[in-house]
DNA sequence: CCCTGTCCGTACCGGTCAGTAACAATCACC
DNA sequence: GGTGATTGTTACTGACCGGTACGGACAGGG
C-alpha cells in the first residue's frame, strides 16, 4: 500500500521535513502527514470514523485540507492507512508480550490473553479499531475492511497455531473460544467499560483452556 | 418515551389508518409512522446508522419527510424508537426461547445461548443492535445509548440470576463468561460471518459452565 | 540571478445532510 | 356534508460534507 508522492504507508517512513521529530520547536513540524494520520488514527479510534470529518482532523492536526490530499488522496485511504497504523502498533505489543512469556504454548496464549485484558483496562480504551470499522462499515471490498479481515483472520490463525502446540482437544475450538472470548470483551466494553463483564476474561479464557487439556 | 402526537412508541401503538394492517391493497397504506419504523429499523441495521440519511428512509418507506418529522422529532428519536423495537423484538424471542427449555435454570441458559446461536445463523444477522450502537455513538447520555445500556444491563443481570439458581462456583463470574461468549460471536460475526469463531458459541458456553459447575 | 521541485495555505466547488414552512389532498367518522 | 386528523406536495434553509484549483513560500543548484 502506497500514499502518494511514493511515501511508504508506514508511519516511519513518511518523509519528515525535518530529520528528527520534534527537532523543530513549532508544533506544526513534525510532517503534515505523520501529523494528520497520528490526529487521524486518535479522532476515529475515539470518536467513530463516519462522525469524524476531513475538516475537523486537518485542524486538530494544525495543517490544511490539501496537505491531507496530497498525502492520502481520499478520506477512505486515510482510513486505510489508519487501520495499518493500528495493525502494527498492535502487532508491536503482541510481539513483546509474547516474547516476555517464554517458550510454552499455554503461556503464551495465557500471556496473548492477558495482553488484551491490559489493554482494554486502559484509560482510552474504546474496543477493537477493526472490530469498529467493521460495524461502521458492512459492505465488503473497502480496502479498509480487507485490512481489518486480514488482521483479524491472522489472530484467529495464531491462536489456532499456540493451542496446537498444547496438549488439548480440538484446540480450533480452543483457540475460536478464546476469540470469541476477547473479542466480547472488547465488545461490552463499550456499553459496561472496564469493570463490566471484560473483568472475567482471564478467568474465563483460563477456564476455556483447562476444559480442553487432555489430562 | 414519547414520539409526537401523542403516540407511544410502541409500534402496535400507533395509530393506523387502517384497523387491520395490510388490509388495504395499496402498498403505502398502513400507518405512515409503522412505515417509517419499520423501514428505519431494517436499514440501520443493514448498513449503520450515520450511513443511512433521513431521505433515503422515506423514499424506500413511501413517504415523505414531514411525515417522518410529524411522527418522530428527529433522526435521534427514531434511533431510539428502532432500538426500542429491536428490544422488544428481542425480548420476545428470549421469553419464547426460555418458556421452551422448561424450568432446569441450567436448560434456561443453555437456551439462552442457543436462541443467540441461531440468531446469528439467521441470513441477515449482522451483530446486535445495541452493541453496533454503542460502536456509532460512544458519547454517553444519548437516548439511543441509554436504551441500548439499559438492555444490556438487563441481559447481563438476567444471566447471573439463572447462574445464581445453579450448583456452580462464582455464578456472576459464570454469567459473565457466557456474556463475553455471546457478544464475542455477535462481534466476530462481523468479519468471520456464521462460519467462523461463532460457530463455537454454543460449545464453548457449555464448557464454561461445566468447569463452573460444583461436582 | 533564475529555474525547478517541494511543501503548504486561501478560497472555493457541488453535493448532501437534517430539518422546516405552507398548502393541498385524502381519509374516517358523525 | 362538514370536521378533524393524517398524509402528500413542493420548495426551501443553513450547515456541513469530501474534494480541488491555484498561487505563494522556500529550498537547492546552475
Amino acid at each position: 500500500m502506497v500514499i502518494k508522492q511514493g511515501l511508504s504507508i508506514h508511519p516511519m517512513k513518511i518523509r519528515n521535513s525535518c530529520a528528527e521529530p520534534d527537532s523543530c520547536g513549532k508544533p506544526g513540524r513534525k510532517g503534515a502527514a505523520l501529523r494528520i494520520l497520528e490526529t487521524a488514527c486518535e479522532l476515529f479510534y475515539k470518536r467513530g470514523i463516519r462522525a469524524v470529518g476531513v475538516d475537523e482532523i486537518v485542524s486538530q492536526a494544525g495543517v490544511t485540507k490539501p496537505s491531507l490530499y496530497r498525502s492520502f488522496g481520499s478520506k477512505d485511504e486515510l482510513v486505510t492507512a489508519c487501520l495499518e497504523k493500528y495493525a502494527e502498533d498492535s502487532a508491536l505489543g503482541v510481539e513483546a508480550a509474547l516474547a516476555a512469556a517464554g517458550d510454552d504454548p499455554r503461556s503464551q496464549l495465557r500471556a496473548y490473553v492477558a495482553y488484551h485484558a491490559e489493554q482494554m483496562s486502559a484509560p482510552g480504551f474504546r474496543g477493537c479499531p477493526m472490530s469498529n470499522l467493521a460495524v461502521e462499515f458492512p459492505e465488503s471490498g473497502q480496502s479498509a475492511r480487507i485490512v481489518a479481515e486480514g488482521c483479524k483472520v491472522e489472530l484467529r490463525e495464531r491462536l489456532a497455531l499456540l493451542a496446537r502446540q498444547m496438549p488439548v482437544r480440538e484446540p480450533e475450538a480452543l483457540a475460536d473460544g478464546i476469540l470469541l472470548l476477547m473479542e466480547g470483551a472488547a465488545s461490552t466494553h463499550h456499553i459496561f467499560g472496564s469493570q463490566g463483564p471484560a473483568q472475567c476474561l482471564i478467568r474465563a479464557a483460563d477456564a476455556l483452556i483447562e476444559s480442553h487439556l487432555i489430562r
